[in-house]
DNA sequence: AAGACGTGGGT
DNA sequence: TACCCAAGTCT
């Protein structure tokens, strides 16, 4: 592929590359992985701050492995996909214990949570490795100036595309470039600096690559949370380590299900996950349910560390007790 | 190898 | 509103 276009990406992103407290130089295997991993599935706009406050309270990774489970996955709380955070822990330690990050993609590979475009970010971002870091900006761009309908195929065309030496660079080169103007939709290609060498803007139609990705329909499901209050308090417990929100804070329930319980519900939060809707009916008992848990002060809710899911039930509950009338 | 796995913002 | 999508990984 052109190098020519390569160098004026290249060009085009030193004069226009974002400001993210991520960047810093030299840049840090530790912030560069967190921010990764950070950035899996999830937009600048969202870990940002987040990124800051984990940042400030573990500095280093040796702090981060030091620190408890929960209050790792606490911090972690409303970012989603929180295997992430569980395979954050066991990566911090696994690298405390060894003295270090491995400075190879193949070495950065084999961490738990690192996966093809990670490793091969961290690689290429933090230690230099001309290692291709090929994420979904990468694919639509390749896709839209190959003119090549396929994720996939498209991904492993850019990879020739990287420029010895600056595979880093690229990489964030093409995902501003992603985010700025190679958008999902309406991209900006008048203003894009490559534009000239873009099969897709030439053929006039560089919305139709990559092809759309087939949409599955999402089922809807139903759970049943218990609702015991004592003063000022709730009773919360912490899920099975595994699965959905696994290992995070949460009210106490039934296993969901796909027919509506006949139960009396305080509230009904409704909750749409990437795979299905879920109908959380919030009913109120007198006792709490067996089994491990605590009181915890309805004032201290913030810092529970609860997943939206939760954190969303629970504020129309207790809008439900202040508004009686107001109630589902 | 297709499905599980969260959430918030943009349109 | 409803849908699409985001710096993916794991099983």
């Amino acid at each position: 592929m052109d190098a020519t276009a390569a160098n004026l990406l290249l060009e085009h992103h030193r004069r226009h590359a974002r400001d993210l407290p991520w960047r810093m130089t030299p840049r840090d295997p530790y912030r560069t992985w967190l921010s990764e991993v950070m950035l899996q599935q999830t937009t600048v706009a969202t870990v940002t701050p987040r990124f800051l406050r984990f940042v400030e309270r573990w500095p280093t990774v040796e702090a981060l492995a030091a620190a408890a489970d929960e209050e790792i996955l606490g911090e972690w709380a409303g970012l989603g996909y929180y295997a992430r955070a569980r395979n954050l822990i066991a990566c911090a330690r696994a690298v405390a214990a060894r003295g270090g990050f491995p400075a190879t993609e193949a070495g950065l590979r084999e961490l738990p949570g690192l996966g093809a475009y990670t490793a091969a970010a961290v690689a290429a971002i933090a230690f230099g490795e001309d290692a291709a870091a090929i994420d979904t900006n990468v694919e639509r761009v390749a896709a839209r100036v190959f003119a090549i309908g396929d994720r996939k195929a498209a991904g492993e065309a850019a990879k020739g595309w990287f420029p010895p030496g600056h595979h880093g660079d690229f990489a964030e080169a093409l995902m501003d470039l992603g985010s700025s103007l190679c958008r999902p939709k309406v991209p900006n290609c008048a203003a894009c600096p490559i534009n000239a060498h873009c099969r897709a803007w030439a053929l006039g139609c560089p919305e139709a690559f990559p092809h759309p990705k087939v949409k599955k329909e999402r089922p809807h499901r139903f759970g049943v949370a218990w609702w015991a209050r004592r003063r000022d308090e709730v009773w919360l417990v912490r899920r099975p380590a595994r699965g959905l929100l696994g290992g995070m804070a949460a009210l106490p329930g039934e296993e969901w299900c796909e027919e509506r319980p006949s139960v009396n519900p305080i509230a009904i939060h409704r909750h749409g996950f990437t795979h299905f809707t879920l109908d959380l009916m919030v009913v109120p008992c007198a006792e709490p349910p067996p089994g491990e848990g605590w009181w915890q002060p309805v004032a201290a809710l913030g810092q529970a560390g609860l997943p939206t899911l939760y954190r969303r039930a629970i504020e129309a509950a207790l809008g439900a007790e202040r508004e009686p009338r107001l109630a589902a």
